[in-house]
DNA sequence: AATGAATGAGCATTCATTCAT
DNA sequence: CATGAATGAATGCTCATTCAT
């Protein structure tokens, strides 16, 4: 787990604590919602709800920082990637196919209203996810030059894209859901490609206009 | 909207408040999920809650309504599609950007496991969704066999991908949100395209594998 | 049914829905509580709910009506008793041995308390009430006058005593509940022979002290 | 109040508490039926609702609770009895005076359905009656070898009889509702002695008979 | 006049949050 | 500090009563 660690001093126990709350918070949110109940997520963090209430005053504040802690591996991720491969459509490829924060991140955006208000009103977050974006437009724009990525195509649709091949996938019986993914990233950057590409209708979606206001979805 | 009318005969008036009830409880549940007050969907349907639980006894049955009547739109404008396009490739593609009512069914089949559980146990639904599934099963294999869709795809992935591309839009601001599933269906269709296509990782998933038994992912 | 006709003039289909209504709710009454849904009272008299308000405004209303019909067979019974028995104590042993519309009026009064208030506050039940606790309270004056009644009790007693055995036989098998009652009445009978009798705690409860005013028991 | 401590640690302050929700449910039921609000019982125990749900989850758990606790009380009470009384007919009249817990059976018993199948599937409470049967059949035989109980009575007989004689008493005003059951309980047992009893209709009911299962009755 | 639909108040139950141990 | 108990507000559902057909 990476975490940006706010709060200066805390007790190793209590670091400890707060790490597994925000595992347990991470996995549970994941499979079930943010709508759990708060004991669920003491409880399969194994701690009693008073330590979770100290640690998270309210559901807000860990989604926050459930939501921060993935936008930091993402981050990460993406920075390592980056660091390794010159070439922007490979990169791009390779953060599209990447797993687990990414679809944390993924279901807290896109699927609950809620989370994606937080998200929305919280600074630290949202410095982190510019920095990612910013990777990611140089990406776009490079693997443009480069004439592998179709030109009707902006930031904001990658990461909108990306997000839906990642998401959705429960609807699939065990064995697929783990290898579903990788073949609608696939199928999508087949898409993505140039040298495939049809005029797309509307237009290009930029990495600005995915962070959103829209606060009544809940699912 | 398309009603199967199941109980025989009923006063015009309640009839009239089953469907105002039906359209209601489809929108709510699009907009915010099928975990709404009932009091909100009696509200927005203009009728007490007693009204509201006298024609569906519980949640469940009134989810149960609605899927039936958003798969039976689909199963008419799948047919309607078809019989007036021989192309099997253009015919796909026209119900792959088809609006509501299968945006609905995604919405209730994808992200409510609840809603899962519901159709996948009641047989008027699942008849229909076969039938529906036939159909495309016929299209896929005809756009194959015109060489216009890839080979190495089934209509379980079609399903799951039109999906995809059909929810998910609640992150964009207003404006984006009517034009981005055009874009992303298309850049989907792209994707699908026999020409240029690389070979994809996994395996074709047919349609009788997207019904599905998960019943933990709540969102 | 025995209905003393308040209501002057009733069309003749009217007057039998009133009577289909009134046996209805005496057998539904006496075998699940006062309380049954007043639907389910309209289903087994076979009519709507519509026809049994109207008929009766409220659920007190028919309560009423209930217990005045079972009061009237009551003291019907009684005076056709009394009309060919001279003796007084078998008089009494029959009067105790008796049915259906007693213990109705048992159920009414002693197990429900809304029942109760009720029928204290119906001088018309009331009446015919008091005409029959008369006419019990002649019987013990002249049983115990003939040496055959114990001499410690009094008419509110023998009410009292009535009840309990014709009541609570719920508790007992099919096969039991047919023939317990009138065991039961045959064990206080003889306990209440005057040559069986030990002095009694307490003092005789005269026939005036059984009409009662607690209104908070609800069974 | 005799709790067979079933959970194995509780804090103190949460024993309390179910201790005293025990209490208040068992007046409350006993006072006016175990339909009562479950706000009600709440209120009168001094807790919040909440409470009382953590404690028992719904009212079936409450309802069992309650019994056992009367159940646990009402064979300590007859142990007791028969502890110090070598006379059986003695012992049977003691007991079939008692109070408060054995009228809380009986209400629980005989004039709930709810509760009576409660108590009919719950082990732990059948056993308890079980063995407080097992008493008073033992002394029902000594009480007739002693030529003091009358022969064509059975411990069955003597349950059901207790019951009656110690429920229904809310029809009397208050003064007498303390004095009555006394003085009912000892026309019974006049009634049951062996002197001058006339034989009985039916037959003896046996103590296996009277645990029932006719669960339609409810007030 | 009879019917059954509509309404909404009332009670059961759950769960976020606070607080005693 | 950690724990789990207590609280009460929110929401599901039922049913008495009213009213349109």
């Amino acid at each position: 787990m990476t975490t940006t660690d706010t709060t200066p001093r805390l007790r190793a126990d209590a670091r400890r604590n707060r790490d597994r709350i925000i595992s347990a918070a991470q996995a549970v949110f994941t499979e079930r919602g943010t709508e759990v109940p708060m004991e669920e997520v003491a409880r399969s963090a194994g701690v009693g709800v008073g330590t979770l209430y100290r640690r998270f005053p309210d559901r807000d504040s860990l989604i926050r920082a459930v939501a921060q802690d993935a936008f930091d591996t993402v981050l990460e991720d993406t920075r390592a990637t980056i660091a390794q491969k010159p070439d922007a459509w490979t990169a791009l490829s390779q953060i599209m196919h990447r797993g687990l924060a990414l679809r944390t991140v993924v279901r807290l955006t896109v699927l609950s209203s809620r989370a994606r208000a937080i998200i929305n009103s919280d600074p630290n977050t949202e410095a982190v996810n510019n920095q990612f974006l910013e990777l990611v437009e140089d990406l776009v724009r490079r693997a443009q030059a480069d004439g592998k990525l179709r030109e009707d195509i902006s930031t904001g649709d990658i990461a909108v894209l990306s997000g839906l091949a990642l998401q959705g996938m429960q609807a699939l019986p065990e064995e697929l859901r783990t290898i579903a993914p990788a073949r609608y990233i696939a199928v999508l950057l087949d898409g993505l490609r140039a040298e495939n590409s049809r005029p797309l209708p509307g237009r290009p979606i930029s990495a600005d206009e995915v962070i959103i206001r829209t606060p009544e979805v809940e699912f």
